[in-house]
RNA sequence: GGGCCGUUAGCUCAAUUGGCAGAGCAGCCGGCUUUUAACCGGCGAGUUCAGGGUUCGAGUCCCUGACGGCCCA
């Protein structure tokens, strides 16, 4: 790696350790007179004839730093401040002190570039601007927007949060495949992917829900997964095909034990990781502190609709119904894709508060129980915040007869050409013969519920890398291009198309 | 899949009815010992996303495509 580089000017590594990560708000409690060896990017740079100030960053902020002619002499002062531009990363060793202004500062005894930055970086005031950058190249996104660096320390906060919640409530943290043979779990599109070894195509999971049911049979009570799910679906601002979920089930639980203790959760992240219990969303402010209200699924449909769900329980009714409404039905094929399809575009967009909607129609989730004395309506809840979806949970179906024929009725719709059903598992419901205790999952999408905390626009804006097509020509080689020709270029420096590396300090 | 919008210097953005492609920041050179997006003087910087077309002349108008965004299905 080194051979290109001019041995002369590579910088080597400190002998020993810097002050890192979140030195540059340490230092602004610093008392003055305090010996410092900190570390970190720099990112302005003021000279000014015998004095010279700059600030350092790391995620915690900048620090300023100076050097000065008469602390060190004219040789090497000139020496250390021409040896680093914006960008390098420099370690300074030196002392506390506050100046005229006010502005604490690391006054350098010794000063040391640890590595240079051969590009620029972007404009030190307006930051990136342009979305596309920021998705694809997003160290300069985090690097030059604070706001961006904000967001996913405070993303990286709540997971912590959230998982010491559950460790405390005694549950267990387990993983669960990703790569399945089959998709279930939910309705959804899966990502095909092959299996070379195994010589069959699987799926990249949409749900963990099945395999943490069975973990729940073989007797540990209280599990969790917060991890990728995958949905091969259209991208829009409140969806992402690669997203987190939590998902937890607890035995002896049922659905009500779910909405207290989700509750409970959210308003613990809420406490410590916003220090407030309503945040402002897109201008609107959005109180989880406030009662959530309960609202009956097929209520809401029927008050804002004139439907009454109790009563239309068939495909073709329905479709007239919705059809009626001014809804596009041309590719419905299910009762229960009617339903969604009508809740979606009438009642789901006005929940702006957090809610709980309880009571939904059966046909809903094959994977849910019924209610007892209802058996057209499940034992389950969402909880709703600016019309999105943030948590979706149920007590789960733990009756083998039932889930079959609930999961046949899936694949009969499949068949008809419904390609958003949930696939047989044998071995789950094999799973089920043997014994599961009654118990409540829920599912809790971690993106959107981070995007309403930090009042990201999109789903993107909490991802540090959200999909995006292929990266366009230049360097990436556009298909059909004969590599024998670009080999050379691989291993030539990687030399910006504008400002060069010119100017080696020392010189 | 459909509609609309965007793509100009490393970054942020200008460019009149179609008439020499510019500024700030960054970079380079010089000045400046308490600055705060430091400031002052000088210099260099472009496949205007790509390809085609209209025109004496295209960043600007037309067509096709790429990538991105928003809305819709």
């Amino acid at each position: 790696m080194t051979g290109t580089s001019e041995d002369e000017s590579t910088p080597r590594m400190p002998r020993s350790g810097y002050q890192t990560d979140t030195v540059a708000a340490a230092v602004q409690t610093t008392p003055d007179g305090t010996p410092a060896r900190i570390a970190g990017r720099l990112v302005l740079w003021r000279r000014m004839g015998g004095l010279v100030f700059g600030h350092i960053q790391d995620r915690s902020g900048r620090v300023q730093i100076s050097l000065a002619r008469n602390d060190l002499g004219e040789e090497t002062f000139k020496a250390w401040h021409s040896s680093a531009r914006v960008g390098d990363f420099v370690g300074v060793t030196g002392t506390v002190y506050t100046t005229r202004k006010g502005e604490r500062t690391v006054a350098a005894s010794d000063f040391t570039v640890l590595n240079r930055a051969v590009r620029a970086l972007p404009d030190k005031w307006h930051g990136v601007a342009d979305v596309e950058t920021r998705y694809r190249r997003r160290y300069l996104d985090l690097l030059a927007n604070p706001e961006s660096r904000e967001r996913f320390q405070i993303r990286s906060r709540v997971i912590s949060r959230i998982r010491r919640f559950l460790d405390e409530a005694d549950f267990l943290e387990v993983e669960t495949p990703i790569l399945t043979d089959a998709a279930s779990g939910a309705a959804a599109r899966p990502f095909i992917t092959r299996h070379n070894a195994l010589g069959e195509d699987f799926y990249l999971r949409i749900s963990p829900e099945t395999y943490l049911k069975r973990v729940v049979a073989g007797s540990f009570d209280r599990v969790y997964e917060i991890g990728r799910n995958f949905r091969n679906e259209g991208i829009d601002p409140s969806h992402l095909q690669e997203f987190t979920m939590l998902e937890w089930y607890a035995a002896y639980w049922d659905y009500r034990d779910n909405m207290n203790v989700v509750r409970e959760l959210i308003r613990a992240v809420l406490d410590d990781v916003v220090g407030s219990r309503a945040v402002t969303y897109e201008g609107v402010k959005l109180d989880f502190g406030a009662d959530w209200p309960v609202l009956d699924y097929r209520e809401e449909v029927q008050r804002r609709t004139g439907v009454d769900l109790r009563v239309v329980r068939d495909f073709e009714t329905l479709k007239e119904k919705c059809a009626a409404f001014g809804l596009d039905v041309t590719k419905a094929v299910s009762y229960a894709g009617l339903v969604d399809l009508l809740y979606k575009k009438t009642v789901r967009p006005e929940l702006v508060q957090p809610c709980f909607l309880v009571g939904h129609p059966v046909e809903l989730v094959p994977l849910a129980r019924r209610n007892d004395e209802d058996p057209t309506r499940l034992d389950m809840f969402q909880v709703v915040v600016n019309g999105w979806e943030i948590v979706k949970a149920y007590s789960e179906l733990v009756d083998p007869v039932d889930q079959r024929a609930r999961l046949e009725e899936q694949a009969e719709l499949r068949a008809a050409g419904d390609d958003e059903t949930m696939m047989l598992e044998e071995d789950f419901i094999e799973a089920m013969e043997y014994g599961m205790p009654p118990m409540s999952g829920l599912g809790l999408g971690i993106d959107r519920f981070v995007a309403l905390l930090t009042d990201a626009p999109t789903l993107r804006d909490v991802v540090l890398f959200p999909s995006m097509r292929g990266a366009k020509g230049g360097e990436g080689a556009p298909a059909g291009e004969d590599p024998a020709e670009r080999a050379p270029a691989e291993n030539a420096p990687a030399v910006a198309p504008g400002p060069k590396p010119t100017g080696a300090p020392g010189s």
